[in-house]
DNA sequence: CCTATAATTCGATAATTCTCGAATCATGGA
DNA sequence: TCCATGATTCGAGAATTATCGAATTATAGG
């Protein structure tokens, strides 16, 4: 990942309601979910969320797929790795022991 | 962590300098850097950097001791740890097999 | 083809954030 | 105590970002 992507990746989550789409999506998994219902479920009118979805999608951190009528959004896996593997780079100085444990309580599960 | 802090992390990091201040520190490791060495080696004017540092200070992101006339910032590990966990809430419906992978990858060393 | 629905794009205003000169604070040494 | 140095705080202008009404696009069904 290049710095300026990983700033738009950040700028795109530190806003309430996009971290809010974001972290929902996460939790959805694979299937996601359409735009109409996030916009239900979080309260934020159509085209505001429209413009937050672009940017989450531009940035690379979720995907969209058109289902008919209904668009659906997902986390994209790939997108949010790189960027903690971004922010995380080199930050062992070579010992395992130091970054393991802090990698380690990430894990969900 | 809670919603607010995670939005002012994110919004720290969102940021050329400072996501190239925060990038140094957590390559620096646990004995981080002056002040004044940051700002030479990345060109930011001390009052610039100076608030960017409290920024990524107040967000949790990063530690700040005085050694003398120096002050010294290093990565606070914690901090970051908790915002990776907070984007990450959830994430795999309890499937391990979803997230694992993803984050083994995230994983420097 | 026409209508209804789901979603997006456009444009303008409101709010927030960035940057840096000037002034201030804190510490160590003469 | 006085000075020099490292760093921070303050304040204001410049730049960026957020929000939403209105208009537009895309699709499904009658």
């Amino acid at each position: 990942m290049d710095e300026l992507t990983a700033i738009e990746s950040l700028a795109a989550l530190s806003q309430e309601s996009r971290l809010r789409v974001f972290r929902s999506l996460v939790q959805a998994g694979p299937e996601g979910l359409a735009a109409g219902v996030i916009a239900l479920e979080l309260d934020i009118v159509p085209n505001t969320l429209s413009t937050h979805l672009a940017q989450l999608t531009r940035a690379g951190l979720i995907r969209r797929t058109r289902d008919g009528r209904i668009i659906r959004y997902a986390a994209d896996n790939a997108g949010i790795r790189a960027l903690l593997t971004y922010l995380l780079e080199d930050c062992c100085q070579g010992r395992p022991e130091l970054c393991r444990p802090a990698v380690a309580t990430v894990a969900c599960c």
